[in-house]
DNA sequence: CCAACTTGGTTCGGTCAACAGACTGTAGGA
DNA sequence: TCCTACAGTCTGTTGACCGAACCAAGTTGG
């Protein structure tokens, strides 16, 4: 990762995890991956993120198995990064630190975004578990919308527009 | 953050919580005040990071509520960094990360590192859950260790040598 | 009381990554 | 055949990171 030296000397799993994941951009990727997106295209529009470094990070988590390229089925003969087992156990991870995040910058009316426990349309409360039915379900078992903290001023991209509905994660956008 | 824009236009409550400790090496800084790092040259040693660099970071995370500075009771003029609740909560996220690092690059020996339910003795399991007693404690009731799987060749600067002995997590390294 | 040492920084020049934007190559469609 | 969309690569500029040197305040030893 960047600049020289990596974390090397840290004996350290933290340490190892970042190095796959802690760069720049990179867990904004991870986040679009639980969101569906599959295309470079659709990295590139939903980031803002400029194309070299797009296909850098890509690069990297493909050689870290933490992505799959997969020849697209319908379409030129370009490939789709699908998620990996990997990737799936990120998903812990990735929603402590949203939650985190929502807690440290809370707006006023509310949740920019929510996670429902798919089956009981519960909202996830901390360490991801369903406050009704006590269970942690992975990502498959969970829908994603936007809450009424969202500010649909920000983003008026393609991508950003289907993220506006109730979807189940995982889910490929296209 | 780094290199001009930050997540700006990301509307997320993830790209927020990586604005404030997503950046190189803050994270491992955070799990240092776990460990029970207080003083700028204690992190300087254990992390081999630059001085500046360690100054704007641990800034940042005061001018973020992260950390506070903190007059030292003993010894001459200078501050401790000491954690916010802020920080506290960040522990399932570090732990999260810390697990998926330590499942993705696993030893033969084992695990690096433990981290122990105190009242009971038991490794937690995925979420920071105890598999014994199944509550997800704090880090006030962790303890943590090293494991079958830490080297102990690569690093032997003082505050390692400290970390080797089982601690309770933000207890004052001295 | 003064000198040396410790601690916690700041400053500086070199290196390397991130950025925007232009360019390339390939596949499909008109 | 030309045109377009997509998925990159290439290039010049900006700025972050690094190590080393320097600085300032408080502490200790004589």
């Amino acid at each position: 990762m960047a600049l020289g030296i990596d974390y090397a000397r840290q004996d350290c799993s933290l340490a190892r995890a970042l190095e796959l994941v802690g760069e720049r951009w990179t867990m904004l990727i991870v986040r679009d991956c639980f969101f569906g997106i599959r295309r470079f295209g659709d990295f590139l529009v939903h980031l803002d993120i400029s194309k070299a470094v797009l296909t850098q990070r890509l690069g990297a988590l493909v050689d870290a198995g933490i992505l799959e390229k997969r020849a697209r089925t319908a379409e030129g003969g370009h490939d789709d990064y699908v998620p990996t087992a990997a990737l799936e156990g990120l998903w812990p991870a990735l929603f402590a630190l949203t939650y985190w995040g929502e807690e440290q910058t809370a707006k006023p009316e509310g949740r920019r975004r929510r996670f429902l426990h798919a089956p009981c349309g519960t909202d996830l409360g901390p360490l991801g578990l369903c406050p009704e039915c006590g269970v942690a379900p992975g990502p498959q078992d969970i829908d994603t919308d936007i809450g009424p903290g969202y500010d649909p001023d920000t983003r008026s991209d393609e991508v950003s527009m289907q993220l506006r509905t109730r979807r189940r994660l995982l889910e490929p956008l296209r």
